[in-house]
DNA sequence: GTAACTGCATTGCTGTAAAC
DNA sequence: GTTTACAGCAATGCAGTTAC
């Protein structure tokens, strides 16, 4: 249990608090009250303490601290996938806050598996974090939000909706305005075959964009094409073998709209190994800006949000309700905008 | 099986000294 | 005598370990 291993007679001892009291000549609440500023300390007394800090090379120790104030300053955060830019995005936002009110970010990965997410959020409810952040893979999975309930701290979802859960708040994006844009954007071109592959039905954002895409085509009095949505996975594999599968119809969509910069991955090999070229055979639209968008030849176009605000957000909400009991969870929403790059065209007919 | 102890830092309360 | 500023004591947190 002790950190001091040279107390156990191994590496060097590190010196306690207990010990800048001793070499200062002082209290150890009063050593106490120089490492944290508190303003009832003569500049006198500051200067002993920070003399003998310096001498002695004392440097807090946390963990203790955690124990007496019964808070670690520690903010879980589960992704879904580590290696996708805009959980990156998301977390330097996060991060960023959190710092600044000085919380450390614990991150885990669940690698899209729903057992991983339950199985996290159990790992941080025993290491007593002070809140978490979290996107989950499925929202409706029983024994996830069963451990969920469990975690007796604030917790702030990520474009996710959970229900019945007492001090949770949400972070989304106006997902429904998002792809209404970009269904009118190809409606206007003259598109009507447009085929929209998105996450699975149950989640959120899937229920939001195929709102705004139906909408789309209702406030046309046009119907949408039912044969052409695809729900199932933001997964790479899954926008190919869907676009695979699409071409091979006998009435192919003329348009693609990506729901995701994985699903965008999948889509752009499948349209490569069926020789067609995006912007000149097939309009497509994508979601999320990551480099590949813009770097792709030519430009793909986007339907943007702010994901570095949504982490920061993320971060403000969840310190709200771990510094104040009485907070009540909200849903924050960032607006999305549709970035028009090369990657549509007019249809010619 | 269970009570006592351990680690380390924080904080409410109290005491003391100095200033007015 | 009262007020203010500051310092120190002692209780406290809790999970793992030790002693009985």
């Amino acid at each position: 249990m002790r950190r001091n291993s040279q107390r156990n007679g191994s590496a060097p001892a590190e010196p306690t608090m207990k010990e800048v009291a001793k070499q200062a000549g002082v209290a150890l609440s009063s050593v106490s009250r120089v490492i944290n500023g508190h303003p009832d300390v003569s500049d006198e007394m500051r200067h002993r303490v920070l003399e003998a800090v310096q001498a002695l090379g004392y440097e807090p120790n946390l963990v203790a601290s955690s124990l007496r104030r019964g808070s670690t300053t520690t903010v879980g955060f589960i992704v879904a996938d580590i290696s996708n830019p805009l959980f990156a995005e998301f977390s330097k936002g996060a991060a960023s806050t959190l710092d600044q009110a000085g919380y450390s970010m614990v991150l885990a990965n669940s690698e899209s598996n729903p057992e991983r997410d339950e199985q996290m959020a159990r790992l941080f409810r025993w290491r007593r974090v002070d809140g978490v952040i979290m996107s989950l893979t499925d929202q409706e999975r029983k024994e996830t939000v069963e451990e969920l309930l469990r975690l007796e701290v604030p917790i702030v979802l990520f474009d996710r909706e959970v229900p019945g859960l007492p001090r949770a708040s949400m972070v989304t994006a106006d997902h429904a305005g998002g792809m209404r844009k970009a269904t009118d954007h190809l409606l206007d071109l003259g598109h009507r075959r447009i085929a929209l592959i998105t996450g699975q039905r149950r989640l959120r954002p899937t229920q939001e964009r195929l709102k705004g895409f139906t909408e789309a085509f209702k406030a046309r009095k046009l119907s949408h094409p039912k044969d052409l949505l695809r729900l199932g996975s933001f997964d790479a594999s899954f926008g190919a073998a869907v676009i695979a599968e699409l071409l091979e119809q006998e009435s192919p969509p003329t348009a693609i709209i990506s729901g995701s910069n994985q699903l965008l991955v999948g889509v752009l090999r499948a349209l490569r190994r069926s020789g067609l070229r995006v912007g000149r055979d097939i309009a497509l639209i994508s979601c999320d800006d990551v480099p590949l968008a813009e770097l792709h030849d030519p430009p793909i176009t986007i339907v943007y949000r702010d994901t570095v605000r949504m982490g920061e957000l993320a971060a403000e909400m969840l310190l709200e309700l771990i510094r104040d009991e009485s907070a009540h969870p909200r849903v924050a929403t960032v607006p999305t905008e549709l970035i028009v790059r090369q990657s549509t065209f007019p249809l010619r007919t």
